[in-house]
This record gives structure tokens, C-alpha cells and sequence, in this order.
DNA sequence: TTTATCAATGAGACTCAATCTCAATAAGGA
DNA sequence: TCCTTATTGAGATTGAGTCTCATTGATAAA
């Protein structure tokens, strides 16, 4: 089986003249390799725990460039440590946040994408992109 | 007619067991003097224009109080620097950010806020708060 | 009024994620 | 191999926001 996303990875470096390191691909192995919500910090020293030597510059930048070109997703939770997740082929959600646990939970649905762009429509405007979080608490107590 | 707001405001501070200043009486008069979304340094700059001495610790310490007690509502605009707005009697909305102008634009709708809390409650959640920004480029053009 | 008590303030130190600098290093083409 | 140019990384810097603590101010008790 084809290593189909790192041929993705290439050909957006490519794309951005930019060359093929051992540390971009250890940034993006070490992203692609989880489906978590991690911020840059957690990403960085589990790169370096699998052997890469990379810094902290080299990871934000690299971060930058998944993020430009749809690779990855920049979420910001509100803690002042921006949250990276893979965008692979699963396609466009939003989160939840359980203010009590700190759990994210993933949600999709095509009413509300609707509805957003129609009311963006209605003043005059479309949607570029879009920040929906709902803090939450279970139901059952 | 009677200041309503400002009466509230010593009400919370006496809730909070907290004095009441002219320090802390500068920081909402500037805020509810403005329906706009400014950051924590335009407000600080404001007040010290109006002849009343603060620091921005005071500043920030202060509107911890009014955010905690909803007299203010504060919101990431995604740039690192968080917008405040004072929350009067307009009830809730939400924003457009058009990513062209920077202007901020307050929407609302009905059909999405129970959308919002049936889809958590799908999920076994029910909604605390959340933050819901479109942002958005004008469509003619 | 005097004294005691405790909250409030503010200047500046500090935090911490993220960005920037720039000398050293590595990649890739000829 | 040599050469050019991009990349890297250690550490400095930034900037919003928070914290510290000596001083000030308000209130209360006597």
C-alpha cells in the first residue's frame, strides 16, 4: 500500500518551494499519527522521544505550512495553547469541550453548515471558515 | 432617569465583596460607553484619556469581575489579543469577522441555537456556552 | 481623633506560547 | 566535487496577560 498522505506532504513542499528534511517528515509522521487534538509542545517532544532531532522553531514552522495547505487543523480551545489535530480523509467537523472532563468529542452535521452559510448569505457575506465549539457538561446529573 | 447598569455593577461588587472605586467605576463606564468589541489595552488607553488613574492590572482585574457576572462579554477573536463588549440588554448573539475589512458583525438565530443544543444533547451533553464565529469575505465581488 | 485592620492599587517583574535572529549546516543541482 | 541557497536550532525576543508586594486608602473600633 501506497504511503498516500506523505506523497501529499511532498507534493505540497514541492508546491511551496519548499525541500524535503527528516524533520518536516518527522513533524508530520508524528501529527499523522495520532487522531488527538495535541498542542505543539506534546508534538515536539514526542518527535524527539522517536528519535528525530528537530526544534521547537522547525516544528511550528513545518505546523504552519500543514495547517496553509489543509493538512492539518489550528484549533484554538481557549488555554492559550493552540490545538493541532491531522485533517485526513474523515472530512469537515466541529468540538465539543466537556468543561469538566477537558474531553473533545467530534460532531458533524449538514443542518448547521447550512444554516451558517445562509446566515452569512443573508448580510451579504460567504464563509471562508468557521469557529464552532460548544462547551458542554453531561446530561445526567 | 436612573443609571440602571452602573447600579447593577455595585450590586455584583457587593456581591463579590468588593469595594466600590473610582478605579473600578472608570472600567465599566468606558466599556458600557461602547457597543464595540476593543481589546483590554484600547480600554485601558480610553480611561486614562478620561483623566481617571489605573493601571492595566486593575484594568484586567476588573473585568474578570464583569465577565464572571456577564456584564461584559469577552471574546478570542483568534489573534492573540481578546475583545471585550458590554453585555446591556440585547440579549445574545454571535459574530461575523470579514476576514477583508476586520469588521465584526452580530448575528442571531433563533433555528441555531436549538440546533446547538440538540446536537449536544444527541451526544449525551448539554450546552454550558460556546463560541460560534463566521468568518467571512462580502459576496459581490 | 487615633489606631488597627484589611482591601485595593500600581509599577514592574514574571509567565509562557509563539516568533524571530543569524551563524552553522545540509540539500540538491551542475 | 563544488556551489548556491534553503534549512535548522539555540537562544533571544515578543506580547498579552498574570502576579508580587510595598504603599495607599477606606472602614471600623475605641
Amino acid at each position: 500500500m501506497v504511503d498516500q498522505s506523505m506523497k501529499g506532504f511532498k507534493k505540497i513542499l514541492q508546491k511551496e518551494g519548499l525541500r524535503f528534511t527528516k524533520q518536516r517528515q518527522g513533524v508530520w509522521d508524528e501529527i499523522r499519527s495520532s487522531h488527538e487534538h495535541r498542542d505543539a509542545e506534546d508534538i515536539y517532544m514526542c518527535i524527539r522521544k522517536n528519535g528525530v532531532n528537530v526544534s521547537r522553531a522547525t516544528v511550528y514552522r513545518t505546523i504552519d505550512v500543514l495547517v496553509k495547505n489543509r493538512l492539518v487543523r489550528k484549533m484554538d480551545v481557549g488555554d492559550g495553547r493552540n490545538r493541532y489535530e491531522p485533517r485526513l480523509d474523515e472530512g469537515h467537523h466541529d468540538h465539543m469541550i466537556c468543561v469538566e472532563t477537558g474531553d473533545i468529542i467530534e460532531f458533524f452535521n449538514e443542518d448547521l453548515e447550512e444554516l451558517q452559510e445562509k446566515i452569512a448569505n443573508e448580510h451579504g457575506y460567504t464563509i471562508v471558515r468557521h469557529v464552532h465549539q460548544l462547551f458542554v457538561k453531561p446530561l445526567n446529573k
